[in-house]
DNA sequence: ATGTCCCTTGGAAAGGGA
């Protein structure tokens, strides 16, 4: 007699805007919603001011891939990581934007952090078309992985429409350019999903909101952090959603938590 | 319409990035 356990795993992304000025939003986050992966972007510090021992004594690991200053981005998890990669495979980049796991030995979790890219003239710009470009690249040869893939992060782009507060007053702007949404759809059409939308495919809901103007009291944001799967890591799909309470919190990060649950029979 | 927040330098306030 096989008997089947399944186990459900949530997983999480949070672009904090720094690790160290929002770890009390972060551990007590992780304490309430307990997810299994949390992964972070903008961790504006380098490995060695990562707080190792105060996620441990929540009872998670940590890969951290720092950076001074700028950019950052971490693997959070309850379960053993290993296969740690850090920067895209084969894309020369000199900031830390991209780290990639093993989870539990089950499936691949990857935190990204996407060029935002000043304005659509910039050099700035051209550096964020040529990440998506390489983005694109890696992703294209990972897809067939055996292992169950989840790219998570702050990818600086709202999809559609929809993924904006004043569509028309953001036409053509940064976040929001034919280029930037193209890059963002190459990606789709590799075969990716945008797991928010699996689950509420016509609801108007945002991950970032300027912390200028008063944005997020008025609910004008963009959706700009997803969590995107494979197809074998799309049929383990059972939730998704974006928790907009964190954002509301004082001293804020301008973006909040997006997150899906899989299930995976053992 | 440039309104906020965070980091760095350099030891206060200003610039850069988002």
């Amino acid at each position: 007699m096989v008997v089947v356990i399944p186990l459900q795993y949530k997983i999480a992304s949070w672009n904090v805007n720094s690790v160290t000025a929002r770890l009390e939003h972060l551990l007590q986050w992780m304490q309430d919603f307990q997810p299994d992966v949390v992964l972070l972007q903008e961790l504006k510090g380098v490995e060695e001011t990562f707080p190792f021992a105060a996620v441990e004594a929540l009872g998670y690991t940590a890969a951290v891939y720092g950076q001074k200053a700028y950019n950052g981005v971490a693997i959070v998890s309850k379960h053993p990581l290993t296969a740690i990669k850090k920067g895209i495979p084969n894309f020369t980049d000199e900031n830390a934007r991209y780290i990639e796991a093993v989870v539990a030995d089950k499936f691949t979790v990857a935190s990204i952090y996407v060029p935002n890219g000043q304005d659509l003239d910039s050099e700035k710009f051209t550096y964020k078309m040529a990440f998506y470009q390489g983005l694109t690249a890696y992703l294209a040869t990972i897809r067939t992985a055996e292992k169950p893939y989840i790219l998570g992060g702050d990818f600086n782009v709202a999809h559609q429409p929809l993924d904006c507060y004043a569509p028309e007053k953001f036409k053509n702007r940064l976040l929001c350019s034919q280029a930037e949404r193209l890059a963002l759809q190459q990606i789709i059409n590799l075969g990716f999903t945008d797991t928010y939308r699996v689950f509420h495919q016509d609801t108007r809901a945002f991950s970032w909101w300027d912390y200028r103007e008063g944005r997020f009291d008025r609910d004008e944001g963009l959706r700009i952090d997803y969590l995107f799967t494979t197809p074998e890591a799309t049929d383990l799909l059972v939730e998704s959603g974006i928790d907009t309470l964190p954002r509301g919190l004082l001293k804020p990060s301008d973006h909040t938590p997006v997150w899906c649950t899989i299930v995976v029979s053992i």
